[in-house]
DNA sequence: ATGTCACCTGGTAGGTGA
């Protein structure tokens, strides 16, 4: 069963090359973010037509969700419940017998803003919430652009980038306290190329340069983790004409389907 | 380099968010 998380910045702009991608890499689950569309203007019959199934949450302008599958998707949660939330961040379903979560985790713009402030209590909403759900779904793969970069490995300049969002301790403190619900960072349990980013900047050349930070992840569960049998970042539709600024990230697990 | 991209409002640009 091989998965995949991937922040489009506009499904509108990028539906095409979302199509490209799944031909050349049929994954049996795809979620996506930043897909930016309300939810009657969700391209559901080009998805369809690939051959997914397709759930989505979205809001006007900003945000928004989609859990793309081989087969259908059950049991559909949008947002965290019990959490209060305007923004349009998370769908769940069950896929395969695999609890799936996709997420857009906030940005936070800057330490010390409100929006700093409403990623902090999110995190924490997420993470009261995924405790019970891998409670009653042991079998989880949460996965989405967490907007951290968990480590100064995953960073390309670690002390220019130190304190700065995406790369301060507290945020680096709610990666680690998902990681303690008995999660595991798919990326890291295999060897992997240095300076491997899954977001470079669409300022100042970074794509080029190769100065990014990764930040899309892939978490997959206690009773999962024996199953991971790679995990890579597809670095090439950041090569694409018209790119989203993240790349996809991917995921392979060895269970019975 | 405050360097790009996407979306909105409300227009033949400016603001917001990332």
């Amino acid at each position: 069963m091989k998965l995949a998380t991937w922040n489009v910045n506009s499904l509108a702009v990028r539906l095409p090359q979302v199509l490209d991608w799944l031909v050349a890499n049929p994954v049996d689950v795809l979620v996506l973010q930043e897909t930016k569309l309300i939810d009657d203007k969700f391209p559901r019959a080009e998805i369809e037509a690939a051959g997914y199934r397709v759930q989505w949450h979205g809001q006007k302008t900003y945000n928004g969700v989609a859990l793309l599958s081989r087969s259908e998707a059950t049991d559909i949660v949008k947002n965290i419940p019990g959490h209060d939330d305007p923004q349009a961040r998370v769908i769940t379903g069950t896929v395969e017998g695999v609890r799936v979560v996709g997420g857009y985790m906030p940005n936070g713009q800057a330490p010390g803003t409100d929006k700093f402030e409403y990623k902090m209590q999110w995190f924490r909403a997420l993470r009261d919430w995924l405790r019970e759900e891998i409670a009653l779904h042991p079998r989880l793969v949460l996965m989405g652009d967490f907007n951290v970069a968990p480590e100064d490995r995953d960073v390309h300049d670690p002390e220019a980038w130190r304190g700065q969002i995406l790369c301060t301790d507290e945020e680096r403190g709610q990666f680690r306290n998902l990681i303690g619900l008995g999660l595991h960072d798919a990326f890291r349990l295999f060897e992997q190329p240095q300076k491997s980013w899954s977001w470079w900047d669409y300022r100042n050349l970074a794509f080029r340069r190769n100065q990014g930070l990764r930040i899309d992840h892939i978490l997959v569960s206690n009773a999962l983790r024996d199953a991971v049998s790679a995990c890579t970042i597809d670095k090439l539709p950041r090569k694409n004409e018209r790119p989203s600024d993240h790349a996809p990230v991917v995921a392979t697990l060895e269970i019975d389907r």
